[in-house]
DNA sequence: TAACTTCTGCAACAAGATTGCATTATTTTT
DNA sequence: AAAAATAATGCAATCTTGTTGCAGAAGTTA
């Protein structure tokens, strides 16, 4: 059994082709991905098939949601152990306003965050905008 | 001249009896308000003159536009002072899963985000979302 | 009053997200 | 292996949000 199936096999995600091509694509990219991008990389899939496909995927915990204020959608692997509906886990993300790629910066955990009385914290979103650091480094060229 | 007008004179916005009534509706709700909102509220005027009028109140900076991560962007009156394109001045949202209502929590900021070398930031959102203190308090009775 | 600017209402469109349904593929049961 | 049940796919269609073009109404200025 190859890696991706053993990817789609641990999250409870029955392994199709279609599956496997859209998970192959997702590690491929170091950045998220939007549901446009999968679909234009997949010229020739159909829309609906993608668009659940990667529902599944959310639903399963194989990737994340991340909202990055551009009001699309984009999606990412998650990282081994990433409980993506638990607090402490949530790592932040950088979205460049240049290159108009979101990255999820893993390692930099979002900090505590204090609230009201009264509130109840669940989730916590955090969204930087700027310049990435590649897109920095050209035009420092 | 009425308290409406003068904000609105404040702001350098001409006042229009449209505008003078979604002002009243913004300033009467405590929650941040989606576009479809005030169009149901307000079901006998047009999407689009409600569209507008919105559009210019953030243009000048009398309202605010909060993207809470449902994807719908919400509007709320800007406090006094308030730069919303300032980093510094950024306070935190939160989104309530219960009522589906997005509070600005104005006293609380957003602390010190660390970012990886290279990365340069211009803007942050942060959203947290959970339960309202107004739906904790009804489901504790 | 005429000329001009601004605001409003209607229609239309675009993109992203989503659903219904029929068809195909896969798995389970007999 | 055939039949039955379950799941995945493809296509069409729809909804929602956000947005623009344009004509007419309202208000302003000369």
């Amino acid at each position: 059994m190859k890696n991706l199936e053993i990817i789609l096999e641990n999250n409870q995600i029955k392994s199709t082709a279609m599956r496997l091509l859209v998970l192959q694509f997702i590690l491929s990219k170091k950045t998220a991905l939007s549901l446009s991008q999968l679909e234009s990389y997949f010229d020739n899939a159909d829309r609906t098939t993608i668009y659940r496909t990667i529902k599944t995927f959310v639903e399963k915990e194989l990737v994340h949601q991340i909202d990055d204020g551009t009001g699309i959608t984009k999606y990412a692997i998650c990282e081994e152990n990433c409980h993506c509906e638990i607090e402490n886990d949530l790592h932040l993300h950088f979205h460049c306003t240049k290159c108009e790629e979101t990255t999820c910066l893993t390692d930099y955990k979002i900090p505590k965050i204090n609230l009201p009385e009264g509130f109840i914290a669940e989730n916590i979103n955090l969204v930087v905008k700027g310049i990435c650091e590649k897109c920095n480094n050209l035009s420092s060229i």
